[in-house]
DNA sequence: ATGCTGCCGACTGTCGACAATCGTCAGAGT
DNA sequence: ACTCTGACGATTGTCGACAGTCGGCAGCAT
């Protein structure tokens, strides 16, 4: 029925000649759409709190502030509104989407979802799974514990919600990684607009290095726990944040 | 809040005209935009396996086809693709999601993840939220059971979802209802797509009733070692479809 | 002063057209 | 016979333009 294209399994024409000359250095040169690009830039101005809840996004002027036409800043904002970073309301735009108490405790809510069963998933995985993702978790700490040094209070949210998808990712199930990435998406965009005090960074290591010593130990149950805890923590501090003054408080 | 419209009080002159005229009954005419409308169409053609997967959607084909211009038909192509129902390659199109072994246990495990957690939420909710869900899935299931009755393989997989669906969004977390719909509609597509004899319809209603019972007696471990058993036994069946034969398959 | 009606500007939704990109295939060269 | 090169056809990525829709405001009637 359909035919095999019988192209020779792609790629293997000229490889050894890229192999021996230096070119193998060249790195699959930027080829990204338009559309992709403006979406990647716009998510991390809204990420990273650059743009306030409910400000109006018109695509003629953002079309016009990067001298491009239209459509690919369309296609890019309908991206962030699958993403519910942006809202659109009908014949009336795309707005920065505002997060009310009520979302940050679904986000993170289904965040705990997913990382329960993530964690779950790696301790059922046996000691293989289990040693790579102790491995890459506590490079993740790491990082966070280098961000913590910086005191940028971005790179440090940045950071930490890096390790909770290191996590993630060890369960090695790209549809969690996905539904997870939409959720740290949403919950950086809630920390970094309520510009919130970290809190002591000896504090944000030790407790990640409690679930990477409860994933090590194969402790499904402290585990879970421990995840079910940090998180809620997290969001109550995110949610009660009428004391500015001074509790340590801690969005995650 | 909201307005409530003021009429009564002695108003009877011009308000009365609204109220006693059945004007009431106007319902919000269809308001979808073009690509939405396509969109749903396709989406409906991909899960209920109409498309073949890997089957090419030129824009321009749909939009000669549908009579409109690519733009809308773009729009809802990217929509899908967001959904993974569909799959895009740089500029040659988007084709129809195939979907190997592996996808499947990826999506079973990740609705795993998202039916537990919403379980649980369920039964921390205390008895009334338990008591909302345990009605609203005892209606699911006799959905599923007229479903069984008129024998329609699309319709009862449909209702089948439906009723996870339910469970989900008894939850009361709209981020888990939105995580969950892209999966449940990827599930739909696998098992669509493979004609599988379903099982005996007893078989399906007693195995979605022992989820109703566990739920509704607050057994947590039960309920979720049932939902897991569940998944994993109906994933299992649609990736090991050789078995053509006599053994009664049944997918989930 | 209050409420309704009709215009106005701004923006989105949609359209047709052009240009860039990719896979294919014939053809030259070895 | 095999490999590489170049052109071709098809399809997408992008563009500028037009029409439809919405919120706001002025003006009129009450």
């Amino acid at each position: 029925m359909r035919r095999q294209p019988t192209f020779g399994a792609g790629g293997d024409r000229g490889e050894s000649i890229v192999a021996v000359s230096g070119l193998s250095k060249l790195k699959t040169l930027e080829r990204k759409s338009t559309s992709d690009r403006i979406s990647e830039e716009l998510r991390q101005m809204i990420i990273e709190g650059q743009l306030r809840p409910g400000e109006q996004l018109a695509e003629t002027r953002i079309a016009e502030l990067l001298d491009v036409s239209r459509a690919p800043v369309r296609e890019a904002l309908q991206q962030l509104v699958q993403q519910k970073l942006l809202v659109s309301a009908r014949n009336r735009g795309v707005s920065v989407a505002p997060f009310t108490a009520s979302d940050i405790w679904e986000i993170y809510d289904a965040r705990c979802a997913i990382e329960s069963h993530a964690a779950s998933r790696i301790i059922d995985g046996g000691p293989g799974v289990r040693a790579r993702a102790t491995d890459a978790l506590q490079a993740a700490r790491d990082r966070l514990r280098s961000a913590l040094k910086q005191g940028d209070h971005r790179k440090i949210s940045a950071a930490d919600l890096d390790f909770h998808t290191t996590l993630v990712a060890s369960a090695g199930n790209s549809r969690l990684d996905d539904a997870y990435s939409i959720l740290s998406a949403q919950a950086l965009a809630c920390i970094n607009r309520l510009e919130i005090a970290m809190p002591s960074g000896d504090e944000l290591i030790d407790e990640h290095g409690l679930l990477i010593d409860a994933l090590a130990a194969g402790e499904r149950e402290v585990l879970l726990t421990a995840i079910n805890d940090h998180l809620t923590v997290a969001a109550s501090h995110l949610t009660a944040p009428p004391s500015s003054n001074g509790g340590p408080s801690r969005p995650r």
